[in-house]
DNA sequence: CACTTCCCGATTGTCGACAATTTCAATGAA
DNA sequence: TTCATTGAAATTGTCGACAATCGGGAAGTG
């Protein structure tokens, strides 16, 4: 039933620099090693049971994808995106994936859109049973957007946002994820979106999604505003 | 003479591999490596005299910022973008830097905004001493993308074009290089950019920085139909 | 002559050891 | 007590050596 993260088509990881780099990408990404915790290379070292060789030339390509800090003789430590930041990479989205959605209007397929609409049908059947659960609907979520992406046809682009920016992203679904009836009025959008792409209407793709993420900042604003202020609590329902 | 590219604070190279990368990055954007290019470890190694460990991590981070490429167990070569990816890279622009130009008209302060147009003025006046050099056009080009993509003052927008995309740009700035009378009107475009930006009409840059850079992927892909078909040479007036 | 097989040189991948630097706790002085 | 100093332990940076893998040419076969 793992139907995630439509399969990359493993770039078969033949060097232990490779598997160790995804492997502690995952673990950054699912929360196993924290945001703004300390990592050790002689730690990390034994953990996965490699030498310090193969680990560093890892924790480089983490650092060239913004999920962990070094510093130079001192050491690293798992990226902690502060709020600014979130919302800063939230714009960037904005930008990105909006461009995205216009050029997935353009040239995405019969097979492809179709595709879309089972991803969607299948998320919001487990909304049902899982109902509440930010988890899942984030990554449910991130397969939408990571589907349209891919649709774009423009390789730069979606090596830029699958390969860079989603981990990021999927680094703080849970912290902030969606809240209140956000999640059922995404769904709407979502269903909106695909719409403008199977007419192709190119124009209405690109400004949809644009709302579509805009509205998703502004619930991560309110998300955080209610996490500073807990005496005045999110409505549940 | 050196007022290219606004000084970057230096972040003080305290290692080889830092120092190492940083050369390699310099040496493929001036084109001592050419695109296409085989680069094997024990080569690099004996010219920078440094031992393959530091070597291997600068390369992982090269790879990381798509200038090189790595083939598990074969070797790297250095990066050689088609002119549909070139074309895709100005795309990805355009999404950008349209963002950039609007913030920046929010968040930029009358001296950055001046510094913008002593940047302008002191390239249209190096232009007129070396016209068609399309060497120093380019560069000029970059330092005013430079400075306003500073000015939208979120730092991941800053990183993602500065650190990453920018050094792909300067990579193919000779061989796709402005012609004919495309200098002239992108410097008219880049005053009316500033003026948009001076008096906080942060739509109207957004627009016109969209424009620009609209225009400029067509300019390329102009310069590429000419180098196709020589009989049909450009305008040089 | 074309094609396959095999082997050798070269390159890449990995490892352990040593040097350089930082951190932090203990020590001592004001 | 508080602060500066120092020194040892731990961590990071660098190196050279060995193992694994690949590419290309020689040799052999049809």
């Amino acid at each position: 039933m793992n139907l995630n993260l439509p399969e990359q088509a493993t770039p078969e990881i033949r060097t232990l620099a490779e598997r160790v780099f995804h492997q502690l990408q995952d673990a950054i990404v699912r929360g196993e090693l924290p945001p703004g915790s300390k990592i050790t290379e002689p730690g990390l070292s034994r953990a996965y049971g490699i030498s310090r060789g193969p680990l560093r030339e890892a924790m480089r390509r983490l650092e060239a994808h913004r999920l962990i800090e070094r510093v130079p003789h001192v050491g690293a430590r798992v990226v902690k995106l502060s709020v600014k930041e979130l919302l800063e990479l939230f714009d960037l989205r904005e930008a990105l994936e909006s461009m995205a959605a216009r050029l997935a209007a353009e040239h995405m397929s019969a097979e492809q859109i179709a595709g879309l609409r089972d991803v969607l049908a299948v998320h919001e059947q487990q909304s049902d049973f899982k109902r509440g659960e930010a988890y899942y609907q984030r990554e449910g979520d991130l397969d939408f957007h990571y589907l349209i992406v891919q649709g774009s046809q423009n390789r730069m682009l979606m090596t830029l946002l699958c390969d860079d920016l989603y981990y990021l992203v999927r680094l703080y679904r849970t912290q902030f994820s969606a809240s209140g009836t956000r999640p059922q009025r995404a769904f709407v959008e979502h269903h909106r979106i695909i719409d403008a792409i199977e007419a192709g209407d190119a124009e209405l793709a690109e400004l949809l999604m644009r709302r579509h993420l805009s509205a998703s900042r502004a619930n991560v604003v309110e998300r955080y505003a209610a996490i500073l202020e807990p005496n005045a609590p999110t409505p549940v329902t």
